[in-house]
DNA sequence: CGCTTTATGGAACGTTCATTCTATAATGCA
DNA sequence: TGCATTATAGAATGAACGTTCCATAAAGCG
């Protein structure tokens, strides 16, 4: 009936991620977004319309490849403190396969590069950021009920904030540091700072 | 003698630095430099030669108006949870002032956007990461020895470390949400994980 | 094998960018 | 009051950008 497209939509947006991902929204052109993909300028403009169409359906297959996972991780474990630290581990061995400095998390790089200049990017980052700190608040409220503290649900909410946030500013870290067992450090070091909170000694 | 300068080179860093920091590297135009300064594209580019290297400049005034004066408060003060509480405070009231979203931390900000893709920058960023553990780890140090608990020096260093990181990602968050409130529960919520993991009960 | 359909490669367009250049205006000194 | 000096405003330049467009090529169907 017709040509059949070198990509598919979908082999187009994660051929496309890595390069928003790694490179950011503005410094990535479409010519560079042409070679990572194989796919004509025609082509994306006839899947997507524009640049900012096609990054914010990066985004999304950023989160369904890589957050909805390590949220996952952090709600399945049955042990609080344990699943946080796969949580961990899993974007750490992301930036291990992916070689130091490494490339960060999309939706944190995202967050300050483009969030506050453009609406649509910002509902984006939030709904991740609400998402990443629910994740957390399971494991956090699994772990202290097994550590045994007694713990209002207000401050393990927050205390699941703190997590969040402080994660984000770990892959940021990560970006510009070269050796990869800092971020392990980091790992260790907070979570050691989460046990003392939520055991009774 | 000859005409005079609409603004001292200090001035114009001093202008110039604020656009950066709200905007970014590369979304922030010569134009756009040249509307908030009232310095001419020559004057520019006569004190400077270049974008980045105005943008280097703009980096190291935003280090000596902002982080050091912040990091002096994590230094100077004797109580060393007061300190750490201090130097949040100092940051979140800049957020407070500047409306929110707020513009984060300028260097932060270069840390995801910029820094992987300049050593010139990269360096800059290092440096401002370096110092602003130390800080922290002096604040920890004093607050660790008030608490009574018995920590070793390389665990307070990662403490310090962990700190650093997650007020990074702190200033970041803050970029993409609008209640300043979010910020303060934050600081609240960290510092009483701190204070469970130093203070013996 | 044509015919229709659709992606492709690449030219073309209008903007915007960083940077350079120039004519003008403003200043201090003689 | 002129003269030397230097910043100014803005035009000019060339490259890169996002976007549009078109002739060509490739594929399936009759």
């Amino acid at each position: 009936m017709a040509r059949p497209r070198s990509k598919s939509r979908e082999e187009l947006v994660a051929s496309a991620m890595p390069v928003f991902w790694e490179r950011g929204f503005a410094a990535t052109s479409i010519d560079a977004l042409v070679s990572a993909t194989g796919v004509a300028r025609g082509g994306i403009y006839a899947d997507f319309g524009g640049k900012q169409a096609l990054f914010l359906a990066c985004l999304d297959a950023y989160r369904a490849r890589f957050v909805d996972r390590a949220i996952a991780l952090l709600i399945s474990n049955e042990d609080g403190f344990a699943a946080i630290e796969a949580f961990f581990d899993f974007f750490i061995s992301l930036h291990a396969e992916h070689g130091m400095p490494g490339p960060g998390c999309f939706l944190a790089n995202t967050m300050t590069e483009v969030a506050p200049h453009s609406d649509a990017v910002l509902a984006v980052v939030s709904g991740h950021a609400a998402d990443l700190r629910g994740g957390f608040l399971q494991a956090v409220t699994r772990a202290a009920g097994a550590g045994g503290a007694a713990i209002s649900e207000l401050e393990l909410d927050e205390i699941a904030a703190v997590l969040a946030t402080s994660s984000q500013g770990l892959w940021s870290y990560g970006r510009s540091v070269s050796d990869i067992a800092e971020l392990t450090r980091f790992k260790t070091a907070l979570l050691k700072m989460l046990q003392s909170r939520l055991i009774r000694l």
